[in-house]
RNA sequence: GGCUCUUUGGUCAAGCGGCUAAGACGCCGCCCUCUCACGGCGGAAACACGAGUUCGAUUCUCGUAAGAGUCACCA
């Protein structure tokens, strides 16, 4: 049994967004469920659509998702180079052999020419096919015209007659006309290789054994088959996955920041999670279950569950997971990553910062109310800076509350706190809750009576992370006091 | 326009001839509760359409419709 071997070959054209992630991913996935080899291959033969720093992109998005290739730039394996601008002269070698072979030929049409076949094409309304003009010429006439250095092109004899049939592992046997078949170019004038010639010869020569890509090239994969056969090399398994949509009719794309994976990380998603969710968009799993690592993808991902229509992304799912990852995380390593977008808060609102266990307790107490880390300052910059409210939030009819009770009931809390130094000393949420629970009593009032004035005092919000007593310990004995007055001022007037 | 592919709830999807057609997100309701959230329980919600094949079709075949892809010296 051959060694599976993947790759994953983007150009350095653009920005890597969630659906290149995903054929990366998939890729992957697919050579270490076999225990093979995943390399990295730049395709980078047009000069003209280069873009700066695009191939760092690459790099940094797989370091970052874990995805780590066996083979490829910076990586040298027994296969390369793996850019393939620096292969240029080993597919001037593979098109000229398969002109010896016949399967291909040198065409010295000019451009001019070609687009006047074009427009008139486009006159009938039909697509443009070559018309073959120079598929017959005369070998004198190609060495000619060789010899004077005319530019040319080589393209591939596609068969006038028959059928080409190719085997894709989701969406099974696919048979085409051969008639069809565009004899399309496989060496630039510039002598560069196309991208559907340069990627026959790369898979082949690399040994990959699973062509993993969008469904774009469907159509195109028979002329792959024909160029196997010419060689006479050994045809891979395809694997064609449906597109990631933006929406109904729009397929993802990197015009829309949100679709690239670093702009989910900037908007507080984890890698992990969108790794996980993204696998979910077009591959299912056995079972029910959703949660996989990195780690348990590669045992149990298997090509039988890619499905064969688009996804549509859907960011509140992602939204949700990234949620679940969060309240799942071990603590430790939550605080790590956010004590400092904590801290920021204080800073930037120029209050004085808590000391490290409060910041503590805040990033905790946000932890399972949030669903990204970009959540975390809107949901506690009360904590910093009382906002201003409405003392309609005190009338709340389920925790029967109103303006005087909870005028009474915070006049009641405010003096039972001064009166008791012991729960100043111990300033905690249970001691506190035990303490205001026995105040509620001796004074006849609900739980809920003391409770709810006190959580809108210290918060001045109608919805907060964490209860009352929650709140007031972090804030300090001081602060919780100073709001509580405040309270008493506004609803006195 | 030619060729190719796709079609199960709003979304992701299981299903591979016989099921009350899974599960998840979202939505709604109830419970828990010092608000919110978490958690628990429950609910509404789908086989694009038409012919065949078959004792029986979501499942197989063929049409129709709607979407998508492709038809470059771009990948």
């Amino acid at each position: 049994m051959k060694k599976t071997r993947t790759r994953f070959a983007p150009s350095p054209t653009g920005y890597m967004h969630i659906g290149n992630l995903r054929t990366a991913l998939y890729e992957y996935l697919i050579a270490k469920s076999n225990g093979g080899d995943f390399l990295l291959r730049i395709e980078d033969t047009d000069q003209e659509r280069y873009v700066e720093g695009a191939l760092d992109v690459v790099f940094n998005t797989l370091k970052a998702t874990g995805i780590e290739y066996d083979e490829g730039p910076g990586k040298e394996g027994d296969c390369g180079p793996y850019i393939q601008s620096q292969r240029r002269d080993i597919y001037k070698k593979y098109a000229e052999m398969l002109v010896e072979k016949g399967a291909a030929y040198y065409c010295f049409c000019t451009k001019e020419r070609l687009e006047s076949l074009k427009t008139s094409d486009e006159a009938l309304g039909t697509g443009f096919n070559y018309d073959r003009h120079c598929r017959e010429l005369p070998q004198d006439v190609i060495a000619a015209n060789l010899a004077a250095g005319i530019p040319y092109v080589i393209r591939q004899k596609m068969p006038l007659s028959g059928t080409t049939t190719f085997t894709d592992a989701v969406y099974g046997d696919i048979t085409v006309e051969n008639k069809t078949l565009d004899d399309q170019v496989l060496l630039k004038s510039d002598g560069l290789p196309t991208y559907n010639f340069a990627n026959v010869v790369d898979d082949h020569l690399m040994g990959i054994t699973h062509v993993v890509r969008g469904n774009e090239y469907l159509s195109s994969t028979p002329k792959y088959n024909l160029l196997y056969e010419a060689f006479g090399w050994e045809i891979p398994t395809y694997v064609h996955c449906a597109p990631i949509m933006k929406d109904e009719h729009h397929k993802l794309s990197k015009r829309n920041g949100d679709a690239s994976f670093f702009d989910l990380v900037a908007k507080g998603y984890l890698p992990e999670a969108i790794l996980n969710y993204i696998c979910l968009l077009g591959w299912s799993p056995s079972g029910n279950e959703e949660f996989y690592t990195l780690k348990e993808l590669e045992n149990v991902f298997s090509i039988s569950g890619i499905s064969k229509s688009p996804a549509i992304f859907d960011i509140e799912k992602l939204t949700w997971m990234n949620g679940e990852y969060i309240k799942r995380m071990d603590d430790e390593r939550f605080l790590s990553m956010t004590l400092g977008t904590v801290e920021k808060v204080f800073k930037d609102a120029n209050a004085a910062v808590p000391d490290s266990g409060i910041l503590k307790k805040i990033a905790l107490l946000v932890k399972t109310r949030i669903n990204t880390l970009a959540e975390i300052p809107e949901k506690i910059g009360f904590l910093a800076v009382l906002p201003d409210y409405d003392n309609e939030l005190y009338v709340h009819k389920k925790m029967k509350t109103d303006r005087e009770i909870s005028l009474q009931s915070l006049k009641v809390t405010e003096d039972a706190f001064e009166a008791s130094p012991s729960v100043k000393d111990n300033w905690n949420s249970q001691a506190i809750y035990e303490f205001l629970i026995g105040v509620a009593e001796k004074n006849g009032l609900k739980n809920s009576q003391i409770l709810w004035p006190l959580r809108t005092a210290v918060s001045g919000l109608p919805a907060t992370p964490g209860g009352a007593t929650e709140l007031a310990e972090i804030l300090g004995y001081d602060e919780t006091m100073r709001r509580i007055k405040d309270g008493i001022k506004r609803l006195t007037n």
